[in-house]
DNA sequence: GATACTATATGTCTATTACATATATAAGAC
DNA sequence: GTCTTATATATGTAATAGACATATAGTATC
């Protein structure tokens, strides 16, 4: 055996507590599959991810550094909208190719899926034993 | 609208295809997960890790430092074990710290979880109409 | 002694994200 | 007029997860 490490992580220095990293890579599917549902600029897909419970609010920097990213990459493409009041909108749309992104996302958030899935099943049989059952949410 | 921006994704330089990055930060709950169940030395996680059909194979490295980390933050604990023919094992065993760690660390996966099922919902809801329901695995 | 398996570890690079901050337009309040 | 608020996009910086390469060393077998 060995002894244990008496350590405050909720403090100034360790591992902060909760755990605040967590699971990341899916604000770019979410976003390419608004964008296949109808064109949008940055600002409506950033309220239209906030409108989920789950979901956190998307950080505005990442949002549109993502979005730019996805033009260099060929998977979105955009065009300025300057009929609505207020300032200037960068509306992106999806292409093609972006599409084919999407699609081949699906396939890997859906075996995230079943390694969650997994997880949970290990995780509340070792905790809660026959007691509770696995609760899908 | 917007005129398409055709790069080549496949080839040297642009985004590589299919999506690569992906999800990330699920290491950290399954290895705390594996060490909850039992103590384990860091090559015998890498094992069980890849038993899952899912999962693919975790990086040495990133294993090995996790565990380090882990210990550092005072989430598992270790102790060198020479008993077995090889080379010695650093056998890691899970503190309570890292056990209450795990606990919220569930509660972040379950939603997650509710988040990948969300983008599914929609995802078929827009790509297969009513053809097809929610396929769940 | 050469090879293979077991076991741990470091170096480096990229990608995702958080957090802070800067900029500008337009609408409404006063 | 100017002050505030909402809308809208953008950059700078830092932390972290992970991929990939590589190093090291003990043990076993041929």
């Amino acid at each position: 055996m060995c002894k244990e490490n008496h350590v405050d992580h909720r403090g100034g220095e360790g591992r902060f507590f909760p755990p605040g990293g967590g699971i990341r890579g899916i604000v770019q599917p979410w976003l390419l599959l608004l964008l296949s549902q109808k064109p949008a600029h940055g600002y409506e897909l950033m309220e239209r991810l906030g409108q989920d419970e789950n979901t956190p609010d998307v950080d505005p920097g990442l949002l549109y550094r993502t979005l730019r990213q996805f033009e260099q990459d060929g998977l979105v493409c955009s065009s300025w909208d300057t009929s609505g009041g207020g300032p200037a909108r960068r509306v992106y749309q999806i292409t093609d190719e972006g599409i084919d992104y999407l699609h081949a996302w699906a396939v890997k958030i859906r075996r995230i899926r079943k390694r969650l899935d997994r997880f949970f099943i290990e995780y509340q049989a070792h905790f809660y034993k026959e007691e509770d059952e696995f609760q899908h949410d």
